[in-house]
DNA sequence: CCTACCGATCGGTAGG
DNA sequence: CCTACCGATCGGTAGG
């Protein structure tokens, strides 16, 4: 696998020197060709402004990682918030398909608490699984979009929430989640959200790691915390 | 109390340049004036820094925050990265002085959940309370650190944190806490560090509230969720 | 998508 | 702490 070189990322300055000369056929009839450079746009920047923030990251920096100059990235989204978020919206509508999915591979006669245990190990694969750019820049950098950007966001979140409301009401009508179910749903989510700043992925990316737990494991011990035995 | 300034901190660069210049009066004997400069740069910062980011935040916004011009707070401070991590220091000592007050004033025998509401409380009144802008900048803002103002940080909030481990060991060891303790922690600080990014201060300077309770309702219901009936 | 640019803004400094 | 300034960088655009 891998066909060329998929994740060059060219830091910067690997692509300073004029790459191709004037001449250039350039890809003939390759429309394909056009979806991808703007998703090589989109993945980049979604890693570039997780690890550096968005303020902190250049569309220059975005245009080198996907091979392009600098004004490139213009030609594919209007301004640097469109970029942020476009990588938003696709963060959310990937997370909420999987999510959708995982729900729909659930036996039929599946307990709340199996329920919940899907529903939390998705969301940690979300966050932290591979391709999990997306989520955290949208967790971590939504106040830097306008108004109209922002409650098109906040929809899709809300539907991905929406999931979750049935099942912790249904925990808390049954003793086996205590407290305001609104309150609990929101400590909960601090708490998956929160392991984006201090989870160290298995390959060992981030330093300072300070749990080696597998995605398995953190929702087993997010299950034991947030849960009472069943009545 | 608080005599003089007990907790300039100084972090760097403040003993740096030659202070005061040549003609000029300048304020006579108005040493508090200093401080009380060096401290609106501080607490501006600190507010600016939580609502729009290091990055998205100016060295001129803030020294129009502190009715100066746009050089003068590099007579206070050597960088905007020094600036950064005397918030965070400042806001880091602050906590740990509250927490360690907190603690005191508990009866010696206080039990255990006890012990963690007072935590709990306190927590919540660092990152929610008046003044609260230092922490949450800490938070969210810690990788624009470089290493060595990082471990100046973490030093202090390691402090921080020693004092709930005993507490959610005692309390796994007696069964009101289930799962692995270092894990517990780490999402109990998740629930609570996210409540920074939905809590609507009782004044109410935030959009979109989505919760209305007040920092006592936070803290009970975020033990009913983690806390298991007594034995 | 590149070339060639622009005006604005940024962190920071010299010298008083 | 202000005045006056600098080089670097930024988001973005015209025109092909």
């Amino acid at each position: 696998m891998t066909v060329d070189t998929p994740e060059t990322l060219a830091t910067e300055g690997a692509a300073q020197a004029p790459r191709r000369s004037r001449g250039r056929p350039r890809k003939t009839a390759d429309e394909r060709d056009d979806g991808n450079r703007r998703r090589e746009l989109l993945t980049g920047a979604a890693r570039l402004f997780r690890a550096q923030g968005f303020a902190g990251t250049s569309t220059r920096d975005i245009a080198t990682a996907a091979g392009m100059r600098s004004g490139s990235p213009f030609y594919h989204f209007e301004s640097k918030e469109a970029l942020l978020a476009a990588v938003m919206l696709e963060g959310m509508q990937g997370a909420l398909q999987r999510q959708n999915a995982a729900l729909a591979r659930l036996a039929p006669d599946a307990g709340l608490r199996e329920r919940l245990r899907v529903l939390v190990r998705n969301h940690f694969d979300v966050l932290l699984g591979p391709d999990s750019d997306f989520i955290p820049v949208m967790l971590y950098e939504w106040r830097s979009l306008d108004a109209t950007q922002r409650s098109e966001v906040n929809r899709l979140k809300d539907d991905y929430e929406a999931a979750w409301v049935p099942v912790l009401e249904a925990l808390h009508a049954t003793r086996q989640l205590a407290g305001d179910p609104l309150l609990a749903r929101l400590m909960i989510f601090g708490a998956l959200n929160w392991s984006v700043q201090w989870y160290a992925a298995p390959s060992g990316r981030t330093a300072r790691s300070r749990a080696r737990a597998s995605l398995d494991e953190l929702t087993t011990a997010a299950l034991q915390l947030f849960l009472k035995e069943a009545a």
